[in-house]
DNA sequence: GTCTATACTGTGATAGAC
DNA sequence: GTCTATCACAGTATAGAC
């Protein structure tokens, strides 16, 4: 699938010649069935979109209490585990692709997510860690794929483990329980 | 500066023609100077590699007490702020850059930093706190050029709200004064 | 040493046969 | 629908003028 070849060498690293190979067709048949090369980008990444767009939905439409604030971040984490590879794709080579359509989506909608996380009144250090913890999620999911040669764990122990390391960063600001050391 | 386009728009997305037309020079010229594309790649990035590869000899040197530990922190975040763009090509674009050789250099040392950080027995979630760390830090930093158009966080405050975060998310298991909640 | 000119490869995309 | 042939273009790299 085009998807994996997108994740492992880059959407720019990947060339029609190669998709077409690996799915049994030709160059031209692929774009018979794409518009052009974006196009076949935006069909594969869209829904990861539409599924994070459904999660933020929700969260924002239920008020801000601790409970929904947990449920958002089991959701995203049921999220990054599912579109991992999509995911991937976005966070590691969403600026080099700007001016895609689909790309552009996930940027407006990757802003509405730290917006509905953290206030227009939340310190440098609350926007801080929704930084590290959105860039730190997402990348812990996939450093065995950039930077070893398998995964780092085991995954059954991923969704748990990543939910406490998340609510420990996106604990909002009166219910935290961690005090950062001076 | 031809690093600039490299974190902007990716090292496949920088032609020769552009690199040499922003530095005043002609494509060929660059080819003479640099022996390839790739080669200006590794020039434009070793001295990041190597002053990570400092910091990390002075670490696993020293004895593993909280105070060098906080020290390391301390390097590493200086590190990411001083080499912000060398770090964003390595976290953003060495999954689709391997093979050429900074960037396996790059990758080794990673692989190093995390052996450095969480021994053998480390658990699970301990291998999951240093990637969300080391993912999360590195991409707070470039978060705003990625998915913003400018930086989050004024640049004063960046130092010392890093530390604090890394600090709590890689504190020894011993000495973690955050009990994640159940 | 630095540049112009050029060769060669591979890309995304289109046109048209079947 | 799928293919072959072809296009225009950008890419790296080399040869050689000055």
């Amino acid at each position: 699938m085009a998807l994996q070849q997108f994740a492992a060498v880059g959407f720019a690293g990947t060339s029609l010649q190669q998709i077409a190979a690996s799915a049994g067709y030709s160059k031209s048949s692929v774009l018979y069935h794409f518009a052009s090369k974006d196009a076949l980008l935006g069909e594969v990444l869209t829904p990861a979109i539409e599924r994070l767009e459904t999660i933020l939905g929700d969260f924002t439409s239920t008020s801000e209490d601790v409970a929904s604030r947990r449920r958002f971040i089991e959701d995203f984490v049921d999220f990054l585990l599912q579109y991992r590879l999509e995911v991937h794709v976005l966070i590691n080579q969403a600026q080099s692709l700007k001016g895609i359509a689909v790309i552009d989506r996930a940027r407006a909608l990757i802003v509405r997510l730290g917006d509905a996380l953290c206030h227009e009144h939340a310190t440098t250090i609350d926007r801080m860690r929704f930084g590290v913890a959105l860039g730190g999620a997402a990348y812990s999911l996939v450093a065995g794929l950039t930077f070893f040669d398998e995964d780092i764990t085991p995954s059954d122990d991923l969704r748990p483990t990543l939910v406490i390391i998340l609510s420990e960063l996106l604990a909002p600001v009166a219910v935290r329980t961690t005090q950062p050391r001076k």
